[in-house]
DNA sequence: CGCGATTTTGAGAGCCGTCAAGATACGTGG
DNA sequence: CCACGTATCTTGACGGCTCTCAAAATCGCG
């Protein structure tokens, strides 16, 4: 499962970090960027499936996605499998093993992926010294957590054609913001079976529900790239309200 | 809306807080204590059904609950309803506008309830002198994150049977580490249309299902008590398993 | 005792799941 | 450049879990 992972101590400086260059992030201090020029321990690298973390499992690292996808999802006994969310670059991975022990879900990879890596024990070095890393944190999880709910609420409450619209929506703003998106088009490294496992839908339905979209001129997907043909449309269906974007922390 | 509502001066010490008799909870330092009261600038009471916070508005307060119910949701066009989750003395209500400016749920009173009130704008404080604190802020939304979480996997992949078994059974924890439930009974104040929305489920399938579950002898729910018949088969039903129970901060 | 809120029950429909199989895409080796 | 195996996508048939509609029963409370 972790066969073709590798950390490597051949990094990028922080001060040289490629998402700094997006205003979408807030900009770092002096005295902020020294204090994680040390944090930062190493990188990693994994390819598409590969585990990174298990449920269950303790890991001594925290991480930040620098470039690729990710999913967090969880298995039940029957084998179906519930994703919770991607985890895009800028997104922090790993934090419920500093705050509770360890992880209750597993995260994979999901494109190839690169994570630069923390020390889990000198994440109180951070809270002490650095209390606005230590907001910084707090706002990232509190994101996640909206995340979570906006798709409790697709799932428990909205038509599958609903959840699709929602979802693809939803994941062109932050992509577009990472400048991974624009003029209506996405790549997206998944396949319709991420897909479905994030919807609580079934593979052959999802697919269905696509085809459908896709005759009706909403959307295309093809060979891994996403596009919008009606986004107006695809709003209304979803319900989807554009969030008011505020400067991003990062850790 | 908020016709029940009332800000009170007659508050009680956080030296008294009664939450912290309880083990459950970690205990404060001295400075922490001092830091609480004065942050701490009163009490609010709501009675069942009255709005403690508005979905897109912001609120200069944040809130711990004290004593009594709330739950967070999230309205769709249609009027239905998706319940993210319960709030239950202890939890933090509110952070979501100190992060972002405003609320992207609501929430209302389930039981009559008590909440402290904190001035939004001295969260910054909290943080920046108050390192421990900062981080159990943390804990606490990393903690709902999870819950979130496990909602969410009910939700997409479980049946309705095993979503009621899960979803009784975790509060069911909670209950019993606020010592609110021990006995295999609890208390409720929520009703079969509150357990709906938060399943996912129409009102008439989960008083279906509850029916049948009842039936089968696995647990019974009448006059707002909870008892757990056999509460072994709920859990193999629910894939439950008892989280291990680490001390809990609050703020 | 009466009225609104909540719970129950029945009937019928439909969205979505499962099963199965074929089609297509893609990477690898010959 | 083609053969071939695997992963992914598509499509059809059928069933069922859950939904909606409707109405009756019960509870809660003044």
């Amino acid at each position: 499962m972790q066969s073709k992972q590798k950390i490597t101590r051949d990094i990028t400086d922080c001060a040289d970090c490629p998402l700094r260059v997006n205003e979408y992030f807030r900009t770092f201090t002096r005295r902020e960027l020294d204090f994680m020029r040390e944090f930062k321990v190493g990188e990693f690298h994994a390819e598409p499936g590969t585990g990174i973390i298990g449920e269950r499992t303790t890991a001594p690292h925290l991480y930040t996605v620098l470039d690729g996808w990710a999913f967090r999802y969880k298995t039940l006994a029957d084998g179906s499998r519930q994703i919770l969310n991607f985890a895009l670059p800028g997104d922090f991975i790993g934090l419920q093993t500093s705050m509770f022990g360890e992880m209750d879900h597993s995260v994979d990879a999901l494109s190839p992926i690169t994570l630069c890596v923390f020390p889990r024990e000198k994440i109180w070095e951070l809270f002490k010294n650095h209390p606005e890393l230590a907001f910084d944190a707090t706002w990232l999880v509190a994101q996640e957590e909206k995340v979570l709910g906006a798709h409790l609420t697709s799932v428990g409450r909205r038509s599958a054609r609903s959840r699709i619209a929602f979802l693809l929506l939803h994941l062109y703003g932050r992509c577009e913001a990472l400048d991974l998106a624009g003029s209506n088009r996405m790549k997206v490294p998944f396949n319709q079976q991420h897909l479905a496992d994030l919807l609580g839908l079934s593979l052959v339905h999802t697919n269905k529900t696509l085809k459908r979209m896709e005759a009706s001129k909403l959307m295309s997907w093809q060979k891994g790239t996403v596009r919008f043909l009606d986004r107006d449309t695809l709003a209304e269906i979803a319900e989807f309200y554009e969030p008011a974007s505020s400067p991003r922390p990062f850790i």
